[in-house]
DNA sequence: TGTACATCAGTGAACGCGCGTTCACTGATGTAC
DNA sequence: TGTACATCAGTGAACGCGCGTTCACTGATGTAC
């Protein structure tokens, strides 16, 4: 029973792996155009297998894409978990800063938390794995409020402030006429702006 | 020749006319479902005439779409300029929930809104009418701002607090296991937190 | 008044596409006795 | 050691769908002479 046990765990393990396979799959293309331009035929050709497996491992198309985007959500809260604990003075701003700029670097990304979060047609289990990422999110933006000495409402605070940042993303990212350089530059100094009217109301 | 330009005249009216019978079916359908379950097919059965016609009076799907979506954000636009008129003691907060209110209300409008802001290629001239519904809206803030006496850089506070709202309707409209009423009071909450900031920012 | 022609709204039917997903099957590996 | 069976990864081909758009055509109305 002990070795079958662990055979069994051995089997689990390569299919983690291959899971990992896929997804990694799916990360890569997302990164070279729109996601929702990525089919489970392009996943499926990327990871070289043929589109039913993909079916072996996610149960549907929503399944293997929030799990690629929790990837990414892990990834840039621990980059901005990171800048906290080097930087022991980063302001909101700071923060705030490097949060738009990585989601500006990874547009596909915010496409598709946007897309998530604007159709909210998923399955239980993909919505918790999206919600689950939004909270990593969220939490960075609560400990640097409680370092900047906030007290009551940090939460609160943490989701006004999450939540402007994604307007400022989803309000300026096509900004008519304007290159990817001044679009960046006008919203950090929205960023600036916004960061400097909750650092007066937190006190 | 006046005989002839009034009958060119006349026939560019009628034009207009069922131009406008293809947009209020449009319109009427984005009330009912979600915008992008919305096809030309379903379009042209509501306004009781077959696919093909649509095309003789808009280029694409796009171009049909941006005027559905101009049309409604004159609504909107109207109707906070009413508000701002008749009530002169109108914050930038009562304006805010307004706003808010209003596109949860109208929630086939922020989708659209944030499908165009998302999902930049639509062509030329429909962009142009996307920006200039968009900047209606813009003006409704600036002139807030102006009410309270901001002087410096209005428009980058309209564009801030339009950004923020934007935000907080597209981070919170599918909060997890809330039902509607509790997504409108916390947005409520963060509304009011950030016009206190915004409040405290402009002095 | 009559005739030939131009204009244009409107349409049914089809084109062509790409998608997510499923089905029925193969073949390799492990298991039981 | 050999044999019958179970498990499961993997797949090619197809299903079924719905979409935006175009085509070739009809028929009504206006125009020219």
């Amino acid at each position: 029973m002990n070795t079958k046990s662990r055979l069994l765990q051995l089997r689990e393990n390569e299919r983690e792996v291959r899971k990992n396979l896929i997804i990694n799959a799916a990360v890569k293309l997302f990164t070279q155009k729109p996601f929702n331009q990525v089919s489970m035929r392009h996943i499926a050709a990327e990871a070289d297998i043929s589109p039913a497996s993909i079916y072996r491992y996610f149960s549907d198309r929503d399944e293997l894409f929030v799990e690629a985007f929790f990837r990414e959500g892990k990834d840039i809260s621990e980059t901005l978990f990171k800048l906290l604990q080097d930087n022991i003075n980063a302001t909101i701003e700071d923060v705030a800063v490097v949060f738009v700029d990585y989601l500006l670097d990874h547009d596909n990304f915010f496409q598709m938390m946007a897309h998530f979060m604007l159709d909210g047609d998923i399955n239980q289990k993909a919505l918790e794995r999206f919600n689950a990422a939004e909270r990593c999110l969220l939490d960075v933006f609560e400990q640097t409020f409680e370092k900047m000495g906030a007290r009551d409402n940090v939460r609160l605070y943490a989701h006004a402030f999450f939540a402007c940042l994604n307007g400022i993303l989803i309000t300026f990212r096509k900004y008519p006429g304007r290159s990817d350089q001044e679009v960046r530059k006008h919203m950090h100094r929205l960023v600036s702006l916004i960061a400097g009217a909750f650092r007066e109301a937190v006190r």
